[in-house]
DNA sequence: AACGCCGTTGAGAACCAGTCCCGATCAGGA
DNA sequence: TCCTGATCGGGACTGGTTCTCAACGGCGTT
């Protein structure tokens, strides 16, 4: 799993670092959508340490090489997710309580695939992503409820 | 068309004020997708002006209120769209030289609704965003080229 | 037309995620 | 082991956005 990074960095004849090891390793080891401070947290538990200049430029650099996606959840902060035997998925958040949850639709890809030739468009990534409210909590359900009734009305 | 905002003003019981207007004026009247320094700027070339702190919040009223809708390009801020009379678009957004392009799914509607229900979501807004290289300049083209051939070897 | 309530406005300070600086350190090939 | 060029990191800095709070202005009432 180490080796993927390694191999990379290899090709770009980039040094392959402990702190470069330690934030990949925090990476690879959660399928979770992690902040910047969430990876420098997480190296702290285990007794490393990374500059957070240091953390910004590996957790870019694991987008260039492929390895990682940055998504933006409306938080004012970004969020970093492996990618690294991760299937592809996109995003349903929820903006009462801010949990996430992932889906995957298999005529997507096509749809998007077939925009990008008729645009003379080659697509590298996309972020979809769908803002409203899941039925997890008591508050998020009476928020569902809220907004289907003003629909109805306005 | 400042009645839709006077209207939706009125229902919640806001006042109506001269920014409001302004700023409102700026956004209906345009179809691109505007800065709050854009709309700042274009304030300025009718003569009104508004603090900064005003713009940003009258913009967050407009999306509030179902005017506007708020994107974000990856470029370090916020833009802003007119939602009054113009029809529900998602958009390809070139890295190389920046040009959004608009396109429309006739199935992506659907899609999306099928996933909300199946998922016991509620969809409010949904953000649809293609990153790669457009076709429009000779160093876009250069950059497509070069990223298919690294797509086949790597 | 004047009054009064209360939300709005605006100049600047504050905030804060992310970037930059640059001397010390390190990876890794010779 | 040596050498060299890239990386690291603490802290200063940036810039978009939000906050503060006294002055102001809608707008319903009288
Ligand atoms: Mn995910
Ligand atoms: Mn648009
Ligand atoms: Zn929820
Ligand atoms: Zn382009």
């Amino acid at each position: 799993m180490m080796q993927v990074l390694r191999g990379e960095l290899r090709e770009r004849e980039l040094p392959f670092t402990h702190q470069r090891e330690a934030i990949a390793q925090v990476m690879f080891e959660s399928t979770r959508h992690l902040s910047a401070d969430d990876v420098a947290a997480a190296l702290r538990q285990r007794g490393e340490h990374a500059g957070k200049a240091t953390v910004y430029r590996t957790l870019a650099l694991l987008v260039e090489l492929g390895l990682a996606t940055e998504h933006d959840f409306d938080e004012g902060f970004k969020r970093y997710e492996t990618k690294v035997g991760a299937a592809q998925h996109d995003h349903l958040i929820c903006t009462a309580c801010g949990r996430v949850s992932t889906f995957q639709h298999p005529e997507l890809d096509r749809i998007f695939a077939e925009l990008a030739s008729e645009h003379g468009f080659e697509a590298i990534t996309r972020q979809v992503k769908v803002f409203g409210t899941c039925s997890e909590t008591a508050a998020c359900r009476e928020l569902q409820r809220a907004y289907r009734e003003a629909g109805r009305t306005s």
